[in-house]
DNA sequence: GTGCCACCTGAATCAGCTTTCAGGTATGCC
DNA sequence: GGCATACCTGAAAGCTGATTCAGGTGGCAC
């Protein structure tokens, strides 16, 4: 599939004070950044503070602003590095794809295992729609982005019904996603309170099944533009 | 539709002492509610606070203790108020659908006009995951269950393809509308900033091609009955 | 008009937070 | 070893906001 997601966000890796950083320095915003998601995964936005983030990562309260601006600012570098991991996620599981309509499938199979590993992670992307509505509308238009192109690509070939609009079914397809994922991967906790590592088959299946009836074109009448209503 | 949602929670309408009210108490509490409709909605949960809603409701900040434990508390109310109000809608939408894809799409429909009629307070609901997740379970478990039962249904009459699992379906088709409606109303302003007030008639279009495309059972194969699961 | 009960009030308490700042400490080049 | 630079530190300032409480107030029954 088209879609690269390495060659972006080479992060220039500065400092609050915009300033470059050292090794050392790089090493102490990382930390921060890996403490920084675990706390707000474990806690929301609200109930974690600069404090916790610190402490976790074994670092002075007041090192917090030589490396980010706020509270708020930390949370949406987390965000954004998150969406780069879906998403390669996404790209990577969709790589080995023959046809189209499977590579659709194997982009939804991605995004699950990423949910599935990461079932906190999700949480606070999640969040972000409250904390920073911008960095949300960042994080699914990028992944939207990435759907539409192959689903037009699947119309052009004919591996998806040319009724649909791309950028409507693209929103839609990652709503089923969402949701899915929500009630089968993070509502399913064991005993101990971890969630299945990956999606029941059964539910997979029957996703599958939902999505190449969505969207296959209609193979018995005349590839009815006219739709009813 | 068989789905009956005016015969529950015929509030017992008791404060926080669990003393029943009197004709003034009552009114009392019904303001704080409809105060902290709106101060969610506008603010959020983190920023609305007590003073805000009670100032709102031209009330003492002591009286809000009489009548919810806290904070929390009166959200959790907020969102089983709006949770039946949604499904009000719904049912409403789907009471004069003639086939049971029909009914479907309009009750797509009627979950897009609350949406598009309360934008802020959808929000409110959408914000319940991280203020109250269990609060968020029933809501959503509620609207699925009346999904479920009418995709049920609709299989028996053959107007649903019998290879899907209906629980799965209605998640999936809950998360394309909460998508759609978030992309194509919550972020559709026009230049005052007031949402439309319906979904553009082109991408309700493509939504309804893309159900029944996903739930109609496919007319050339064999009706598999072999159900996964 | 008196008494009573249900209901109301907002200043004060208390807890927790982010952010600042004045002054350390490590590292490596000379 | 000396010194500059880059990085680190945590106590304390300053703020915000939920919740409590001691004491009103309104209105209905008699």
């Amino acid at each position: 599939m088209s879609v690269s997601v390495e060659d972006e966000d080479v992060t220039p890796v500065s400092s609050a004070t915009g300033r470059p950083l050292t090794k050392r320095g790089e090493a102490t915003r990382r930390r921060l950044l890996e403490a920084a998601e675990t706390v707000f995964a474990d806690q929301g936005y609200h109930e974690a503070s600069i404090v916790k983030i610190t402490e976790r990562a074994g670092i002075g309260l007041g090192t917090f602003y030589l490396y980010f601006d706020s509270k708020q600012a930390i949370f949406e570098a987390l965000v954004i590095d998150l969406n780069r991991r879906v998403r390669h996620s996404m790209s990577e599981a969709m790589a080995g794809a023959s046809s189209r309509l499977e590579a659709e499938r194997a982009g939804f199979a991605g995004f699950f295992r990423f949910t599935a590993a990461h079932p906190a992670l999700y949480r606070v992307v999640r969040e972000a729609e409250f904390v920073s509505p911008e960095t949300l509308r960042l994080h699914y238009t990028r992944i939207v982005e990435g759907y539409e192109a192959g689903l037009r690509a699947a119309q052009g070939s004919g591996d998806v019904d040319p009724a649909l609009d791309p950028e409507v079914t693209a929103w839609a397809l990652m709503g089923m996603g969402e949701l899915i994922g929500m009630r089968f991967l993070l509502w399913e906790r064991d005993a101990e309170g971890r969630p299945p590592a990956e999606l029941d088959p059964a539910v997979m299946a029957s996703m599958s099944t939902l999505i190449d009836n969505a969207l296959a074109p209609r193979t018995g009448g005349p590839t009815s533009t006219k739709e009813s209503r």
